[in-house]
DNA sequence: CAGTGGTCTAGACCACATG
DNA sequence: ATGTGGTCTAGACCACTGT
């Protein structure tokens, strides 16, 4: 197995004329670190080395190999717990709920939704989704539509773009309530941020009958594109949601 | 002037009933600085003393006081600058533009919006508002309605109670397009965080005369609670967001 | 040049979890 | 008792900014 070589802090070649500047060492680790879990080195949920462990491997201290693990617990990338060690972070429900999850009930505490598929199957990217996922248009994707409710009241309406490469299985059985804790499963895809962009607008004929109400009444509409931990968009979502008990949390910090 | 006395890391007593746990050395370092900044010891964009002259006055390690200062300048409290200094962070425009005001036209760059008061008064806190802001119903507020724009077309209507005291003074003159930075600067109020729920909403008379558009148009309802950096709720605001060339940017990660 | 924050190291000890 | 992450310290050196 190839040894990681990891650049000292110093500049090896002070007249080198790379534009990256100056790149610390514990990014280094943590580039380490980022990839394996990006390739399923461990699994969701797993333990992986302990500091001390992570140090002499990478030949470095652990100090150095701390500031790394910091840094992707403070991306939600792993969870820390002292007496225990560190584990990669799972998208298990309550994660969801507390990260990607925002809406609300406007009393009572947040829950997980329940979901109801309506559609699902492959199609030929249009213009507008090649260009959120980063595909050429035309390339195949997995199309999915269903109905999310919260207690008991259909809430959301939603459609979900993906990659046929690798998602198109995921047409063969039917699809769970939590999809990030499949993509990283079953897919080796891990959702690590979403951008979301949220308009006010009219429900259209579909999402009023889903949702149960008038059609024209408003509805927030919220477009996300979730990114892996490797950087690439994964997940091209639009979600129309009822508002008139529920409300979308952002808390701003 | 009296001595900061902070404790040790070991728990001093250990058969003591104290309910807290254990605190951090850094976390109280912290919680010095803060409480200095939120009594003004230093102005927005000023520099607080460096490190090592924090580490000897408190008689700690400067590897603690930077522990401290990191975690500050993680909640934007402070920012720090290589080869300069750390200083106070000021609400500049370029702040609030990434922190607080998340629309953002759908083609170009975010701009920082112009403001036009419409009214501006004392009025007696009705019971949402003291509940929102921790106030006795009945207590004095600030009560200001405003509409913003975007390159020149109007955009958010809203409506800003404050508790009047301290914030009475505000009715006296013109109030500036930024908000945050007088909040600070003039009444020794520094906003750290805000909490913000979206709904979808029907435009009513008064918003759809402000913001040309229909009456019943779907507007993006922002119903936000700014908390200063001593943790008590400072402001609440409602804004009425057309949405039609504009969205509300929600990162979550 | 001196002074600042940033990185890296090494070691000691503490808090916590588990066996 | 052992091993984990968490805190605290001390010191060396690097990168950056201003004089």
């Amino acid at each position: 197995m190839a040894v990681n070589r990891l650049t000292l802090g110093s500049r090896p070649d002070p007249a080198s004329s790379e534009p990256v500047g100056f790149r610390p060492l514990y990014r280094q680790v943590k580039e380490v670190l980022v990839d394996r879990i990006a390739r399923g080195a461990w699994r969701g949920g797993e333990a992986i080395p302990s500091e001390i462990e992570i140090a002499a491997e990478l030949a470095t201290s652990q100090g150095t190999v701390r500031k790394a693990l910091d840094e992707m617990a403070a991306e939600n990338l792993v969870v820390r717990r002292q007496g225990r060690g560190t584990f990669v972070a799972r998208h298990d429900d309550a994660r969801i709920l507390f990260q990607f999850f925002k809406l609300a009930p406007d009393e009572g505490e947040p829950r997980f939704p329940e979901s109801r598929v309506l559609r699902i199957g492959l199609a030929a990217a249009d213009e507008a989704a090649a260009r959120h996922l980063g595909l050429a248009p035309g390339t195949g994707v997995v199309e999915l539509v269903r109905e999310r409710s919260l207690g008991g009241r259909p809430a959301v309406f939603e459609r979900i773009v993906l990659p046929a490469k690798p998602f198109a299985p995921l047409c063969d059985r039917p699809v769970p309530n939590n999809l990030y804790d499949l993509y990283a499963t079953r897919f080796g895809v891990t959702i690590g941020r979403a951008r979301e962009r949220l308009k006010a607008v009219a429900a259209g004929p579909e999402e009023s009958a889903s949702l149960g109400v008038a059609p024209g009444a408003p509805l927030l509409l919220v477009d996300r594109i979730a990114t892996a931990i490797d950087g690439r968009p994964a997940e091209w979502r639009i979600s129309a949601c009822r508002t008139d008990d529920l409300h979308y949390l952002s808390d701003l910090r």
